[in-house]
DNA sequence: TAGTATTAGTTTATAACTAAACCGATAGAA
DNA sequence: TTCTATCGGTTTAGTTATAAACTAATACTA
């Protein structure tokens, strides 16, 4: 599956593939633990501000969705779901075999509390860049996001 | 720290900090999940496959040194190293109070197997772009690396 | 020389994740 | 109707990471 286009790669391309995985792997573990740093004082881990985020656009959604959503498994959705369950954030309605998941008021209000301070957070992550390169950023994401093995 | 240089930012600009964020821990999330899957025929996890690549390319360096190189924590290389150690794959030297690390030969037989492998791994990750688009966002990544407050 | 700070690494408890096995309900085919 | 497949979700065991407390050694200071 992968082979099959190996060939026609570049040494070039080859070395390149690696350079930009470490870098982003690097960028992402840094930020993470920033992001659960700054989190940490509404008692919140960026999984879970995640999700917080996810149900609050959608309203109501299911929890496969969820994991579609977040490129996460069900089982960890499961997870987290319960955790936030027991802090009164979010609730489940089972409706045949469905779980939908929407927020609690509390959760309402954590989310009107927490996503403009995210913003902002995110916003001075990516701040080393201009505007036109974090749009080109976004592009470059979008159009890695639609690679022939994106469907894992 | 971070509330001084929010004001300066627009509306547009927060909103893109987010997207952003979301766009590049889903990639991640999925990448290296791809990438454990990858190296689960030679025992590797993708992390001792990060760590196998520094020693190998460093020959000796400090537990200390891996963990700046890498971004995680001094607890986390002292895990991975001690499986890597049991493994058979890595060998520590201890000099005054420092850990010197350095592959064993059986650790330099694997490196030279898996990082062409990994090579052409992550290249075809990155394959729905083209060269020039690769090197836009190693460009990109190295610049955010520069961030101020990137030296957590 | 004692007293304190720093440094390299380890330990411990815990969070978050995965894979894989599982449960129970629905649906499709014989 | 039964048999089988699929589907949404849960459970379990194991890995990878963190933070924070710790040890032991060196180095600074007075």
């Amino acid at each position: 599956m992968v082979d099959q286009h190996i060939n026609r790669l570049s040494t070039r391309e080859k070395r390149l593939g690696l350079m930009l995985w470490f870098r982003l792997s690097r960028f992402y573990n840094r930020s993470i633990r920033q992001t659960n740093d700054f989190l940490k004082d509404v008692q919140l881990s960026a999984a879970q501000f995640d999700v917080l985020a996810q149900v609050g656009v959608h309203k109501e959604i299911t929890q496969q969705e969820l994991s579609h959503k977040l490129f996460v498994t069900k089982g960890n959705i499961t997870q987290l779901l319960v955790k936030m369950e027991k802090a009164g954030l979010i609730q489940r309605k089972k409706e045949w075999r469905t779980n939908y998941v929407s927020l609690t008021k509390q959760g309402k209000v954590l989310y009107d509390e927490v996503v403009p301070r995210q913003e902002m957070f995110q916003a001075e992550q990516f701040s080393g860049l201009s505007e036109a390169e974090q749009v080109q950023l976004l592009n470059l994401l979008k159009k890695l996001q639609k690679t022939p093995e994106g469907n894992g």
